[in-house]
RNA sequence: AGGGGUGUAGCCAAGCGGUAAGGCAACUGGUUUUGAUCCAGUCAUGCGUAGGUUCGAAUCCUGCCACCCCUGCCA
């Protein structure tokens, strides 16, 4: 074991430590629980991290619970894209799935309770009313006409709304709390309001629906839920959250924890507005590999533990900052740069023929996909008298800037083969140099020239008579602004134009039977991910997962 | 008559009265059959700001400033 330094604890794993050390748990017991109304995104990915994150550290359990109070917005299609997600994303949920919607039947009894109880009371002000009547910042809010409707009625009245006798907005249920609390979430806000809509989950049964800050609590108290981990800004619902867990007979009484949300910059994470995106095809879809979405980076070949490993180094605190994308990519090309086999790939082929070797002849080259990985095994790299290498390899001139590259009277390792020595070039008419010349320096596979004039450099090739043509979906940032949402801009007058480039390019014959998801790292070139759902052996797709890193001296 | 949060390097942060951890980025060198990786090193006399308490303050006190969130029958 080596020793590495323990990361601190943040501030929710102290205050588990002292729950548990004061005996107030015996177990901790999280939850993870989405609207499914979107995709998840980085964001959730946090949060999800530090859920699921924290019930493995102390040895509880985490649910997963869709947050469906509200049919409109939601569809079954969410549900099961959050499912799959999760999942990837390597984490279990303790037993079944838990819905909101599970404890519809309890959540209304405890509203008929409050109206019992004098402490509720159908409203029948309409929307732009109720906001007058909330007064605002400086001004205390004043009670609304309805609030001293006696229980009887009270009760009568939410039976209707229950029935269906209302149309949506009539009028919803509110809970009497305090018109001048500085805290605008106390100020009598609704817990039911009607909505004649067809829920994912129960269908018909139901015309009202809770709040979720009514369903919130109450569903944590009923799971057993010891902490209720959020983003800030639900910091100032808390005293709300605790209004009902104190005035209902509820099984539990948990407590909601509030740190702040991820931001990251060049990137948008809100799905509203990445529903925009979607909704205006500036991208193909949630999964889009463009997306900051779980499905998104999926596709686009970033793995789950590299997000795992990018959450696990994010600070759960009460800041909030925005980090760099320098830092996710860094996790990304760590992961990969580790665990991605290596291959070649010419995308801009430049053709060099070897004079001293025999037309006819080839050879198979036998190269590790992984050096140091031996249970990575070995490809055969076909090798013949005609090669492609890149453009960009192969200069007119030498240059101190250039010297790695090739060039007349230079020599060049070929990348796990042979060293060549070029002797001319050829243009044509608009000066571009069309094909190279060289000769093989024998006895180089595996070593250095017998006279001792050692290559500089090493580039990546493909036979020409072997090389298979492939598709290749080349991403850039979608954004060309730091901060895209901020300020008054728009933030989609601030999309880079060519966020997605299709090129074709020329790769080893080993790598057209690649399994769909598979990330390569083309060597000198990148990370590529045969696409998870258009890459075939006939027909290879390969999306740009992310760049090496470069030598900005060079660029 | 406003309330709730937060300010430590370019970015994210630890620190909880004893003299500024760590990661990303950047920059120097070295190794290298990937200009990648890897290795070694540099990078805050300073903790939003002005005072105060103390032998000693990023840490305690007071004032001020800045930023984020809250006036949905969204979550």
């Amino acid at each position: 074991m080596t020793e590495e330094k323990a990361k601190p604890a943040n501030f929710i794993e102290k205050i588990i430590q002292d729950d548990l050390a004061a005996g107030k748990h015996t177990s901790i017991t999280t939850r993870f629980p989405p609207e499914p109304n979107g995709y998840l995104h980085i964001g959730h990915a946090k949060a999800i991290c530090v859920n699921f994150g924290l019930a493995q550290q102390f040895g509880g359990q985490c649910n997963l619970r869709f947050d469906d109070t509200n049919p409109e917005k939601e569809e079954d299609e969410y549900v099961q894209a959050i499912q799959d997600d999760v999942k990837w994303l390597g984490f279990e949920w303790g037993g079944k799935i838990h819905y909101t919607s599970d404890y519809f039947d309890q959540l209304h009894e405890w509203a008929v309770l409050l109206i019992k109880e004098g402490k509720a009371y159908v409203c029948d002000l309409s929307s732009d009313q109720t906001k007058e009547y909330r007064g605002n910042f400086e001004k205390a809010g004043t009670n609304s006409p309805f609030r001293e409707r006696s229980i009887d009625e009270n009760l009568a009245l939410f039976e209707k709304m229950r029935a269906g006798d209302f149309d949506e907005g009539a009028c919803g249920l509110r809970v009497k709390i305090d018109m001048a609390a500085p805290n605008m979430s106390l100020r009598d806000p609704y817990i039911y309001r009607i909505k004649k809509a067809n829920h994912h989950q129960t269908g018909n049964k139901w015309c009202i629906y809770p709040s979720y800050d009514f369903a919130h609590g109450q569903s944590d108290a009923i799971e057993g839920i010891s902490h209720s981990v959020c983003t800030l800004e639900f910091a100032d619902h808390r005293p709300l959250y605790d209004w009902f867990i104190e005035n209902l007979p509820v099984p539990a009484t948990p407590h909601q924890y509030e740190f702040g949300r991820l931001n990251i910059n060049y990137t948008v994470t809100s799905k509203r507005k990445l529903r925009a995106l979607v909704e205006s095809k500036v991208v193909n879809g949630w999964d889009d590999p463009r997306m900051p979405t779980i499905s998104g980076m999926r596709r686009r070949g970033y793995t789950s533990s590299a997000i795992r490993n990018f959450c696990d180094s994010l600070a759960v605190a009460k800041t909030d900052g925005t980090v760099d994308v320098a830092q996710l990519e860094f996790f990304i090309r760590d992961d990969l740069n580790q665990n991605a086999p290596r291959a070649m790939c010419v995308l801009n082929p430049l053709k060099v023929v070897i004079s001293n070797m025999a037309a006819d002849h080839s050879e198979n080259i036998a190269v590790a996909n992984l050096q140091d990985r031996p249970e990575m095994g070995v490809r055969d790299v076909p090798f013949s008298h005609e090669i492609y290498i890149d453009q960009a390899d192969f200069k007119e001139e030498y240059s101190k800037k250039f010297k790695k590259k090739f060039c007349v009277g230079k020599r060049i390792r070929l990348r796990h083969g042979y060293v060549l020595e070029a002797e001319s070039f050829e243009k044509d008419e608009q000066g571009n140099i069309t094909q190279v010349n060289a000769i093989l320096i024998e006895n180089t596979l595996g070593c250095d020239p017998e006279d001792g004039v050692k290559p500089k450099g090493v580039v990546h090739w493909i036979s020409c008579q072997h090389a298979v043509e492939t598709e290749l979906r080349v991403y850039n940032r979608l954004f060309n602004e730091a901060n895209p949402d901020g300020g008054n801009k728009d933030f989609l007058d601030c999309l880079t134009q060519d966020s997605l480039v299709t090129t074709t390019a020329l790769i080893e014959p080993a790598l057209a039977n690649a399994e769909q998801e598979t990330v390569f790292q083309f060597e000198r070139e990148g990370y590529y991910v045969a696409d998870r759902f258009d890459h075939t052996s006939e027909k290879p797709v390969f999306n740009l997962t992310i760049g090496l890193r470069e030598d900005k001296a060079l660029a």
